[in-house]
Parts: C-alpha cells; structure tokens; sequence
DNA sequence: ATATAATATCGCCATATAGTAATATGACGA
DNA sequence: TCGTCATATTACTATATGGCGATATTATAT
C-alpha cells in the first residue's frame, strides 16, 4: 500500500505530470525542464526527487549535468502502469500540446552557459 | 489536467483506496465503511465526497442509508481507468484480505440501529 | 409532535505539501 | 587555485489535506 500511496501522491501534482510528459518524449537535464516550466530549480529539483522516489523516473549524469528519464525497467508495478496510463493520456490538451512544443525547442546548448 | 490531478488526489489517499477495494467487493452504506474503517463518520463522507466528485464511485439513496459502490459508466476516462487498475492491484496484500474478510462481515444489520 | 437515527456540512487543528531564497556540493574553466 | 556553473539540500512560508467534534438535515419511530 505504501509504494502504491507514493506513486499516486507522485501522479497527483500538475507539475509533475508536466514533467513525466515531457520526459516520454525525450530525455532533459534539470535546467532544460527547468526553463520550460518557469519553477524554481529548488522546485524542480524537489518534483525530480520525489518522481524518482516513486520509481517514475531515473537519472543519469553526464558531465555536470543530470539527465533524467521515464524509468525504464519499472521496477514498481504500480509506476510501470502510470507511466503507460500517463503516455496516453492528454495527448489533444492543448496545454500540453503547447507544453511539448516548447520543451521540444528547450536545448541546453541555449540555456546553459557552460559548454562543453 | 484538473480532471486528471482530481482523480490521481483521490486515490493518493490510504483510506480512499481502502473505501475502492471494499466498494470492488460489494455496495456499502456509509456506516458499514465506517465500522470497518473505524474513523470518524465525518470522515467517511469527506472520503466519499472526493471519490465521487472524482467521478469514482457512485451514490444511491435507500431510505435513511446512502448506498455507495464503485462509478459503473465511468464518465470519466481517467477515473475508469484508475478503477480497473484498483482492481488488479493489493489483492494479495495482507491488510488487504484482511480488510476485505472484515468488509464482508460488515452488515447494516448488526451495526445500525433503525431495523427497516 | 418529539425524539432518535443515518448522513452531510461546518469549523477547527495538526500535519503535509509546493513553492521560494539561501546555501552546500561538485565539476568545469581561466 | 579561484570563480562560476549545474544541481541538491536546507530552512522557511503559505496553502492544502486529513482528522475530529459540533451541528444541520432528512427520515423514521413512538
């Protein structure tokens, strides 16, 4: 019951279901995710943080940056089920529509200053 | 999305999922959940109104009691699906069975006072 | 009519959560 | 080495949520 409360409580935030959206379509860093939700990066950081927790997502560092994904393995039933449920769902919301248009056009290469 | 997140809160709750896998099992009225639940009938009904409001489960009036089981059209896509996957999951959970042996023997009858 | 039963609503409290700014951490660049 | 960048963590605030007792509502029983 715990692991199932802690994807649903995951599941259950805008933001995060902004995140997990984005992330079906392509891998992103926390700045890129980050510039195209306009939150915080504490904010961002924290979402990231607790979608990892819940088995949803997983990371990977490349360099300073941290890359993050849709879990692939899932390793939890019950977050291997929302990822499915969450790629089909609001796929006509013109929010997010909108919302993968301009995560399409987040690049790092034009939001950091590092490069490397 | 607001659908959506309305939902997924509602099935982020231990005691909400308890009422869904109970409502799986059989209709029940309100002081039948509560006598298994053993919270507060105030409770009970703030539960059930987010579960309904969710589009959930569904309420019918019998005399003095408000039956309640499980959305049957599911109105809403998100709420369906939720509902089927609510099913199919904790079946084998100890406090599950546990708390589905208990439902079973929860009858108006024995808990209510008004004999109709 | 009046009292009581089943449920819903209201008002309150304690805790959880989302957000932020400030700071820590760890890596890169000069 | 020193400053800067990307990210994580901490400390804090405002709001949301879950729980309860008190009360309202509606129906039944006497």
């Amino acid at each position: 019951m715990k692991k199932l409360i802690r994807v649903m409580k995951a599941v259950a935030d805008p933001g995060r279901v902004n995140i997990l959206k984005m992330l079906a379509a392509k891998e992103m860093c926390v700045c890129e995710i980050q510039a195209v939700l306009g939150l915080a990066q504490p904010t961002i950081s924290k979402h990231l943080k607790i979608l990892e927790d819940a088995g949803l997502v997983e990371s990977r560092k490349d360099k300073v940056w941290v890359n993050y994904r849709l879990a692939a393995g899932s390793e939890s039933e019950y977050a291997g089920v929302m990822l499915k449920n969450i790629k089909n769902w609001l796929n006509h919301s013109p929010e997010t529509v909108n919302l993968l248009q301009r995560a399409a056009q987040a690049k790092r290469e034009n939001i950091c200053k590092l490069k490397l």
